[in-house]
DNA sequence: GATCGTCAAGAGCGGTGCTCTCGATTTTTC
DNA sequence: GAAAAATCGAGAGCACCGCTCTTGACGATC
């Protein structure tokens, strides 16, 4: 049932992926802007008004391509956590946030295209906000295993979040498995590095960088050290 | 010289004012992708040629845009440092973390024009990176003076950046007055604290924190007073 | 007062997203 | 197997965009 329906859908959800893919090729080339339906159609050599057949707007077509950047920097992080050391969780943060900005130097334009400006008249629907948890949830798992083995440290005199954060901690919390006693401080320094991740890269990517950080990778790991640091991650938990 | 020379020239210089006042109006209301030079004219009521009279191209509006909203955000945050009390260097960086913030609030199109992603087909020329350094030069004046007052003492068992960054720590220390002799483990980690603070409010205007973070200026002060610990800063000068 | 530079306006080019209609083809139903 | 229904591609067309070129009128200058 799900392998074959009438040759018709078959062909349908062929083409519909193939305009996808292109939409996806002009996207790395032009960018979000230069995304225009009636280049992709005549890329397939089809009357553009055909290709409202199988995305009804533009925006459906960015919307798919969204869901779709997200899902792909997700399993990049994700195949990033399979692959590191489970006892060493600066090293597994490290690799995750190597992940992270690796995927986002090699699909600048999707990566813009998720934590960039929003698109001119696009608004958003929800079914994108569902895909965009994915790398968060790892991020969660590896600051919830490092606080549950006892590598999570914070400061003797740590600056505490005042009450009224609670129930935003609450829900930072909710993305990671079993940590009901995971102190609000840990959860806000957690969330401090988590942002300080996306800023290094946007700003590396948008260019606020340029003649002034050279040897990005180096700069940004140091950088991923010391947010690992305020996270309160012991530097090495092998030692 | 400056006030008045021909008449043709003073209307000149007004229409062009004029031009770009509107055009940054229709940008905070419809956003990067919808400024329409077209748009402009009608608005004004002349032809859409006569514009170009005055912006040879929409991307040499959208330049002055640029840099008008590089001052206007690096004027926010002077006023911000000067409103500030001199010897409370936490409160100082606090101040001007929120000065951003509240500019940003207030102007979500132009601060995504200038920290989101690059417009479709526009290459910034240089121009826009003179202006770019305005608010970056308060917060390294912060940090100087902060560093020169000792009020700022990173951890004792420091992470020490790899030496291949010497480069770089001294590009950032050059927008730093008179601080020679601040180690490159201190530049790193202003550096961090940087990229946290405008990761922050990207997530925060660009739609990230929707349905997770709500207390939003209690969480983002929390987490700048977070950025200010890994930065070295003593929590509070005064006491 | 004639000349020259500047200006607004109009027409037009190629591009865009999107809608509608029409004929052809495929699937479903009887 | 034939008729009915659903689906599809193509084409024309709408309103918009950035931008260019030409034309005619206005202002400043000699």
């Amino acid at each position: 049932m799900t392998a074959s329906r009438t040759a018709r859908e078959r062909v349908r959800a062929e083409l519909t992926r193939e305009i996808a893919d292109l939409a996806r090729r002009q996207l790395a080339t032009e960018g979000a802007g230069g995304l225009s339906l009636r280049a992709v159609a005549r890329e397939m050599g089809m009357a553009s008004s055909a290709v409202y057949r199988y995305f009804p707007s533009r925006d459906d077509l960015l919307t798919t391509l969204i869901i779709d950047g997200y899902n792909a920097l997700g399993e990049a992080v994700e195949q990033a956590y399979a692959a590191s050391p489970p006892g060493d969780f600066t090293g597994r943060w490290l690799t995750a946030c190597h992940a992270v900005r690796d995927w986002a130097l090699a699909h600048p334009h999707e990566y813009a295209l998720l934590h960039g400006s929003p698109v001119p008249g696009y608004q958003a629907p929800q079914d994108t906000i569902a895909a965009r948890v994915r790398d968060v949830t790892v991020f969660g798992r590896i600051v919830s295993e490092a606080w549950r083995a006892g590598a999570i440290t914070p400061p003797a005199e740590t600056i505490t979040p005042p009450p009224s954060l609670a129930p935003d901690a609450a829900n930072v919390r909710s993305v990671m498995p079993d940590v009901p006693d995971m102190p609000d401080d840990v959860i806000f320094r957690a969330l401090t590095a988590w942002t300080a991740l996306y800023g290094w890269v946007s700003f590396e990517l948008f260019g606020q960088f340029n003649n002034t950080i050279e040897e990005r990778r180096t700069a940004f790991e140091h950088s991923m050290r010391l947010t690992g640091e305020l996270m309160g991650l012991t530097p090495d938990s092998r030692a």
